[in-house]
DNA sequence: GTATAAACTTACCACTTGGTAAGTTGTCAA
DNA sequence: TTGACAACTTACCAAGTGGTAAGTTTATAC
C-alpha cells in the first residue's frame, strides 16, 4: 500500500465514513458523498467500482482504526492498557461518535445481511489483551466476552443517546450525567485490581 | 380510539414496524411494506398520508408497548418489578429483536434529525419505578439514569450482536454466552437488595 | 333502493438512485 | 514529441422512490 495520507482514495474513504455514519448505508448516496468532496459521483465509482465496495473499504478502515487503537494504547501492564483503552473509547465515542455510529449501524444491518463480521480482529485483540490481566486470566471466554460486551455496550449506548439526552433534559443535566457515567466506568474498571471473584 | 386489534391501521403499523426495524427508515420502502401486507402502497398513503407520518405512528406504537411493559410488569414490590422488567426486556430483545432494532435505529437517526425523543415517557416511567426501590431512593437522578442506561445499553448491545456472535463463534458458543450474560444481568440486579453504597 | 363513507386500486409523475460508456485533462518518463 | 497512465468529467439510462389525482368496490345506514 503506497498511498500516503492525503491520497485521493483515503480522502474519499474518510468522507464516505462520516456520511455513512451519519445517515447509514442506504440513506447515504454516492452523489451526496461526492458533493461533500467537491467531485462527481463517478470519481467514487472510478476508484471503488460500486457503492457496496466503497462501504466495505469504509468498514475495513474502521476495523484498522479500532485495532491500532488497541495496539498503541498507553500503559505498562495489561491492566493499565485495558483500563486506558476503555477510558479512551468512552471519551472518543462521546466526542467523535462517528465510529460508534458506524459500528452500531453495521451491527443492525448485519441482522439481515449476515456477511462475515469485519470487526472480529478487533474483538479478538481486545479479548487477548483482557486475558492477560490477572482479573481475567483464569476466567472462561464466555465470562470475559460478556464483561467486554457489557462495557462496550453501555459506552456506545450512552454515546448515541447523547443527543436525545441533551434534548430531553438540557445540556447542563447532561454534563452531570457524563461525569457520573465516567465515574461509574472508572469504578467498573477498578475491579480489574481485584482477584477473580 | 375505536380500532380493534385487527383494524387495518394497526395491522399496517405492525408490519411497517418489522420492516422499519429490519431495514431502517430509508431502506424501507412503502412498496415493500405494502407488498408484505398484500396491498398497494397507496393503501398506506391513504391511511397515513406520508411515509414520515407512518414512521411516526410506528414509533408511537413502540413507545406505548414499552410503557405498558413497565406498567404491567409482575411483582409486589418495586424491587421485584424493576428486576422483572429488566429480565423480561433481556429475553424479549433476544427473542424478538425488532423493538430493540427500532430503538437503536431511531437513536442513530436522531443524531442528525434532533426531533423530540418519543421514548421519553417510557424513560421517565422507568426512572420513577427505580426511584421507589430502596437501592435508588436516596440517589441522584444522574446516578440512577446512568445505572439504567448501563443496563439497557448492555442488554440492547448484546441483543443486536447476537447474529454476528453466532457467525463468529458458532451457535453453541453463543448459547454459553447467553447463559453467562443472563447470569451477569441477574448479578447486577441482585445489587438492588443492597443498601445504597 | 339509495346515499354515504371507508377501504382500497389503477394510472401517472417528478425526482433520485447506482451504474455504464466514452471522453478529457494533467503529469511524467523515455 | 510521444505514449501511457492516473484522475477525473459529461452524458446517459433503467429502475425505484414518495406522492397526487381520480376512480372503484364494498359494507352499512336510512
Amino acid at each position: 500500500m503506497d498511498q500516503h495520507a492525503d491520497s485521493p482514495k483515503t480522502r474519499y474513504i474518510s468522507t464516505a465514513s462520516s456520511v455513512f455514519a451519519e445517515k447509514g448505508y442506504n440513506a447515504a448516496s454516492l452523489a451526496g458523498i461526492a458533493d461533500k468532496l467537491g467531485v462527481t459521483k463517478q470519481a467514487l465509482l472510478h476508484f471503488f467500482g460500486s457503492k457496496a465496495a466503497l462501504y466495505e473499504e469504509v468498514l475495513k478502515a474502521l476495523s484498522d482504526r479500532l485495532l491500532s487503537s488497541i495496539q498503541n494504547v498507553e500503559g505498562t501492564s495489561p491492566d493499565e492498557q485495558l483500563r486506558n483503552f476503555f477510558l479512551q473509547l468512552s471519551t472518543a465515542s462521546l466526542e467523535k461518535p462517528a465510529d460508534t455510529q458506524l459500528v452500531l449501524r453495521a451491527l443492525l444491518d448485519a441482522q439481515v445481511s449476515s456477511e462475515s463480521w469485519p470487526l472480529k480482529p478487533f474483538l479478538d485483540a481486545l479479548g487477548a489483551l483482557a486475558h492477560k490481566t490477572k482479573r481475567w486470566s483464569q476466567a472462561s471466554d464466555a465470562e470475559l466476552f460478556c464483561w467486554i460486551y457489557q462495557l462496550i455496550g453501555s459506552i456506545q449506548h450512552f454515546a448515541i443517546s447523547q443527543v436525545t439526552l441533551k434534548g430531553m433534559y438540557g445540556t447542563e443535566a447532561f454534563d452531570v450525567l457524563r461525569e457520573t457515567h465516567s465515574a461509574q466506568l472508572r469504578a467498573a474498571l477498578a475491579d480489574l485490581e481485584k482477584d477473580p471473584s
